[in-house]
DNA sequence: GAGACGTGGTT
DNA sequence: TAACCAAGTCT
């Protein structure tokens, strides 16, 4: 272990200290623990902020309140409950995850193993060791990005996380100062200290416990650490997205596919351009009646930009629905996932107005 | 190892 | 405002 800058004991002391003062102690996930609940609220936290979980959680507790209750769902209404959250994996691996502790292991989370928990599709390294230290107050290391910017900086540890030789060193910092007893409060004391206090932004070096051993800050180079990850310019991608409503002003949508952006959920036709669009209007729909196209706006997301151009069009002739196509009535929503921008468009767009092509 | 995967907040 | 980032995991 290199170089410490105070002993596990002295470490623990000092953060359960603060914690006691200025941790979070009355989050949602944090007035039950049971296996469950905590699984669900880990799984929800992963790369999203608390603020922004917290009505997701409650919502999905109150229409899933065991892992029975969530196995026996169908994929829609759990996507349904994850719209707007994103990461859509993360619904599906969840929904997928209950069937099989349901059907594998009794209907009860195997928190009596770490290995266990991780097999879960969706459970990783640090997820599973939350689990266990949140639900069970069993010793397990997590290492999520509140730890390491934490330790980054505590050690002044070089490199992006994203590289292994440096992933390694936070984890066995992060062992090395994981306690034995505590542990519940410990894990939730780093991840508030990380959240509240050594914040990427502006940390509140001057509160801080570990001020007077701080490397990084030592060094009056608190802002560097973590290194970030080298970011390369965002490909911009352009997609029509089809408007088409019928005489009852439903909405037609189509599924998305099982993986990829928006996997299984419910989204507008999309095309890559006017003659694809046409092609399909003319082979499905040939009495549609197009609009004139609606300015496009872009949707940013973290690997690259979409270009989305709305295309209004209506219809009178039945369309034949399936698994993947369905028609949407805006007035009274489904249970299903929509994709954000599609929620977006359809409250606050509807109801569509169809101005002749050439107007 | 590198890229994919979302949305909302912050600077 | 455009970039950057947040309680990571999977392929």
């Amino acid at each position: 272990m290199p170089a410490p800058v105070l002993t596990p004991e002295e470490f623990q002391r000092r953060l359960l200290a603060w914690f006691e003062r200025h941790g979070r102690h009355d989050l949602p996930w944090q007035q039950d623990r049971s296996p469950y609940r905590v699984w669900i609220s880990e799984i929800m936290l992963q790369q999203t902020q608390v603020a922004t979980v917290i009505p997701y959680f409650e919502r999905f507790m109150a229409r899933f309140p065991t892992v029975q209750a969530l196995a026996d769902a169908g994929q829609d209404e759990v996507l349904h409950l994850w719209t707007g959250l994103g990461y859509y994996a993360r619904g599906r691996n969840l929904h997928k995850a209950s069937r099989q502790v349901v059907n594998e292991h009794g209907g009860e989370l195997p928190v009596h193993s770490l290995d266990a928990l991780a097999e879960l599709p969706g459970i990783g390294r640090s997820t599973a060791g939350a689990i266990i230290a949140q639900s069970r107050g069993r010793r397990a290391v997590i290492l999520d990005g509140n730890v390491k910017r934490s330790l980054s900086r505590l050690h002044a540890v070089e490199g992006w996380s994203g590289r292994s030789a440096v992933a390694r060193r936070l984890w066995a910092l992060a062992e090395y100062y994981t306690p034995h007893e505590y542990v519940t409060d410990y894990t939730q004391a780093m991840m508030d200290f990380g959240a509240t206090l050594c914040r990427r932004g502006q940390p509140d070096c001057p509160s801080c416990p570990f001020a007077d051993v701080c490397v990084a800050r030592g060094r009056g180079e608190e802002r560097r650490f973590p290194e970030s990850k080298p970011r390369k310019v965002l490909p911009t991608r352009t997609t029509r997205m089809l408007l088409l409503q019928d005489a009852e002003g439903r909405v037609l949508l189509e599924r998305r596919p099982s993986s990829g952006l928006w996997g299984g959920l419910w989204s507008l036709p999309q095309f890559d351009d006017d003659e694809q669009l046409q092609a399909w209007l003319d082979a499905h729909v040939p009495d549609a009646e197009l609009g004139r196209t609606w300015s496009p706006f872009t949707h940013v997301f973290s690997h690259f930009r979409l270009e989305i151009t709305p295309q209004p069009a209506r219809c009178n002739a039945a369309l034949a629905v399936d698994e993947a196509r369905r028609w949407y009535d805006p007035g009274e929503p489904a249970s299903i996932g929509l994709a954000a921008p599609v929620k977006s468009l359809l409250t606050t767009m509807a109801p569509f107005t169809l101005e002749p092509t050439g107007a």
